[in-house]
DNA sequence: TATAAACACTGATCTGGGTCAATTTAGTCG
DNA sequence: CGACTAAATTGACCCAGATCAGTGTTTATA
């Protein structure tokens, strides 16, 4: 079995093995399915410029700045959240190796959201006016741009129903149930994984309080659902975690 | 003053005041901006093949069927919504005239949501093969397109945050003024409109009871932010309305 | 190996808004 | 018009989860 075995609060290393290839990157994939013969490299290199890494906790980039470029994640993972006037936060989402970030901000030409670093991150960085001109001369990066707008869109519209009408336990369940998918997507175990992101964020992504996210899955832990070790989580009834969603 | 003046719980009747020219649709305005030399007549044709009329209560589509068309709203309003196993839903969208509807699930090829008139509504059906095909030859398609579904997805990052962290009464203030501002780009009163949707509807998209909508809404009269006559609202204040969104 | 600083967890209490139950107000239709 | 029906409103009560106030536990740093 294939876990994610990158350190705790991890330390500025190499590239690790949570790690993923340009040919599975959400971006350069170009439209070809999972079953690609795999992308021509000397594309992947015109798209992708410059790497980029950051530190556990840095700002990518701020909300309001104007777009300079989109970034693609190679390794670790980035929250994007949006904030009340008064400083309270909601997590839009959180992204990891092979996830693109800032592609809905491509037509407006500013950040809509901040973007953190959650760990050790490295990044590929696109400018924007070269992804734009690439997209007029290759009609499969075209569709696969699309295809990820239109999916960003499907993934909030159930975080709407979440936060709309789900109680914290069919939140906690969807929450642990959608990252075991991410994961397993990416050929990591859909069983066992290291979260990467606080309590605290897990609550400002779900709506609720860092306090339920804890007792719930204290709860889930005493029901024999999961096994809980703070950031590492093993799932252990995925089947009963589903039939908590709701969905 | 133009005001929407269609009939409460209209009538059958003829596309009335409340319609969209094709020049000043969403989908039709093929990114040429609002000073348009508008559009070649042929060309809104050629996206837009069939007239269809819903009447108020109708489904347009169910969430899983196959995607056949896209709409886009000549007159009247519709809503879109998720639902949970044990049928708690979700509205994700109010559409009015304008607006396209489906274009999100355009890659998925199945409507991800349910799509229901709030009023007897005009629609414009788009075929899908014919739209991607179109897309193809027309760039000015393609970026509109592109920034129709960046739109949606800057909308819906607004919307968690409103769901995942806004009281009710920052959640209706938002609301209010985001209708008002949504006909007032359409040419129509910013100040005094007609609700299409019920107190149920809107708490159903504002994740609150209906009570609390009504409460709130009774709260804003006594206040002096608006005037609320059922259906028919008038803001009275809405500098003070933008201080309590929080946003 | 101390010490500090996050982070995770737990218990006690409180409250915004949900739920339940009427009542009132329009809109519809014979 | 008057009866019927759906929607809107109001009041009383309740509860899921927030908030407050700690106590453990792990990581980071000296």
């Amino acid at each position: 079995m294939i876990t994610l075995t990158h350190a705790k609060y991890d330390t500025p290393t190499e590239i690790d093995c949570n790690t993923v290839a340009c040919r599975n990157c959400g971006i350069c994939r170009l439209g070809t399915p999972l079953t690609a013969t795999h992308a021509d490299p000397r594309l992947l290199e015109r798209i992708a410029k410059n790497r980029r890494q950051i530190k556990r906790g840095e700002l990518l980039y701020g909300m309001g700045e104007p777009l300079k470029a989109l970034y693609a994640i190679r390794s670790g993972s980035i929250k994007t959240y949006l904030s009340t006037m008064d400083g309270r936060s909601q997590i839009t989402g959180f992204h990891i190796a092979g996830d693109p970030i800032g592609l809905a901000d491509l037509t407006t030409g500013t950040y809509s959201t901040e973007a953190r670093a959650l760990e050790n991150t490295h990044l590929c960085e696109i400018p924007v006016d070269h992804l734009q001109q690439l997209a007029e001369e290759l009609p499969d990066l075209r569709s696969q741009l699309t295809h990820l707008l239109c999916n960003e869109i499907l993934r909030l519209q159930k975080l709407t129903l979440l936060l709309g009408k789900k109680t914290a336990e069919e939140r906690l369940a969807s929450f642990l149930l959608g990252i075991a998918q991410r994961y397993h997507q990416r050929g990591f175990s859909s069983h066992e994984f290291n979260l990467s992101m606080s309590r605290n964020d897990i609550g400002t992504y779900l709506g609720i309080a860092e306090e339920t996210v804890c007792r719930t899955l204290t709860r889930f832990q005493d029901e024999g659902l999961i096994d809980n070790q703070r950031r590492l989580i093993r799932i252990l009834n995925a089947e009963r975690l589903h039939t908590l969603t709701q969905s």
